[in-house]
DNA sequence: GTCTATATAAAGATAGAC
DNA sequence: GTCTATCTTTATATAGAC
């Protein structure tokens, strides 16, 4: 018998272990804010076995977490895009509804400060995966609704990237403050936004 | 004669050049990610010496800077609404212009990571400050806005958070990567924003 | 695959000279 | 007001035992 697979709520292998846990780390405090116990202890191992398995230490296995972490925000917005083919408004919630129900993908901090850290062509690679997977994904739903006609001229590029600041930006506010879920406010300002770019459902 | 108060470009107390100069270090970089040798080295002094204007070291210095900077973005914004007692979108455009010539204010990154390094207290503190100095002064000019007819009815403070949270995220796009400045960028979310709340100019 | 032990470097912080 | 020197703690990283 093969040394069974994980199922579903089982034990995954130490490696996948580690990354996931440091990624929920890594994605949300940053690479300066976290330390290699920090993500060893709480698996109950040191950090001296983390060696074992990213023998690159902690650039190394930052650089392969959030390169997970932004590969996994990207499909989980692309199926969460393609789930609801009837409606840009539908879509969009979709997909604010997804990055709102992750950790924040904090594009400031990553600019200006852990992109630095980090050896050039790990920091390139890592730009252009947000640019490619995220922010280029999102930006294709303005560009087709441009062409069908249901949203009027606007700037595609320029309406996505606000889109995403705004939505992530509601990772900051404490939902104990408002009366609102996060889920509602983004649906909110994406009607304030669908509206303002002058939607009409069913196109021309 | 009296010792001379600095003139225009003259140098400054060396608690203020501290102060200035870790602002800029602190506000972009958040509290983990700089030491307090980044912070005296380019001012031509050893770390040691901020003990001497700072005995409370980098937690005291790191809470004085970030009120601040909390402080001096409230005063700049607040001064930008009242530069333009014309119009609601002239009153935004100039808030805009000024968040996005400041250093980045990463709420995300306060949140999730700097406030939670302090005590409570001094947490609480600056949380209150953002709250009440930043989106609290933008929430008022939506509030007035609905009362006096010139937009339709909508959630002010969400208008105001999502507003500031798109702006800030200006930030983190490479300006070498597009064809419009940050400012231009700006202008073109206000007027979404703005068309998608039932902005007419003159009220009623 | 994970540990203990250790090396090395860097950080925050304090004491005392100047 | 600022320095040098030192202390303490913490971090990354490596070596070698188990």
């Amino acid at each position: 018998m093969t040394p069974r697979k994980p199922s579903l709520k089982d034990e995954l292998d130490p490696r996948s272990r580690i990354l996931d846990h440091a990624e929920s780390l890594f994605s949300t405090k940053g690479i300066d804010a976290v330390t290699l116990k920090d993500i060893a202890l709480p698996l109950g191992m040191t950090h001296a076995a983390l060696y074992y398995h990213f023998p690159g230490g902690k650039e190394e296995l930052f650089v392969l977490v959030m390169e997970r972490n932004i590969r996994r925000h990207g499909s989980g917005l692309d199926a969460a895009l393609r789930s609801q083919p009837g409606s840009l408004r539908g879509r969009l919630r979709a997909a604010a509804a997804w990055l709102v129900n992750q950790p924040p993908m904090d594009l400031i901090r990553m600019a200006e400060n852990d992109l630095k850290a980090l050896d050039p062509a790990s920091a390139r690679k890592l730009s252009v995966l947000i640019y490619e997977l995220i922010l280029q994904r999102l930006t294709r739903e303005f560009s087709e609704a441009i062409e069908a006609g249901t949203i009027g001229p606007c700037d595609p590029g320029l309406m996505a990237g606000g889109l995403f600041g705004m939505v992530e930006s509601l990772h900051s506010v404490p939902v104990a403050m408002v009366r609102k879920t996060r889920i509602e406010m983004a649906n909110e300002l994406i009607d304030v936004i669908l509206k303002g770019i002058d939607y009409r459902e069913g196109g021309q």
